[in-house]
DNA sequence: CATGAGCGT
């Protein structure tokens, strides 16, 4: 299942989302969308569970969350592909 | 190359 977590705080890595989520679950890939030119984090990241329901678990728990002193929002992510 | 809602090279 693919989760979109939103409100990052700019110094939060993926290593750090990655075991946030594990902690619920177990985690097949995280990404944290960064940018282009500045190579800095744009805020909100995807991460990817095999499990669905340690998946909606994860969003469960960790959505409004405090991570790295910021309030964290966890749903559940959009198809990049398929627009229709 | 910047900063704070939103959905990805």
């Amino acid at each position: 299942m693919n989760i979109f977590v939103g409100k990052l705080n700019y110094a939060t890595s993926e290593d750090d989302l990655r075991q946030a989520f594990e902690a619920y679950g177990a985690v097949s890939s995280c990404k944290i969308i960064m940018d282009r030119f500045t190579g800095r984090s744009k805020g909100f990241a995807f991460v990817e569970m095999d499990d669905n329901a340690e998946a909606t678990a994860a969003i469960d728990a960790l959505n409004n969350t405090l991570m790295d002193g910021r309030t964290i929002v966890v749903n559940k992510a959009r198809p990049r592909e398929d627009r229709f």
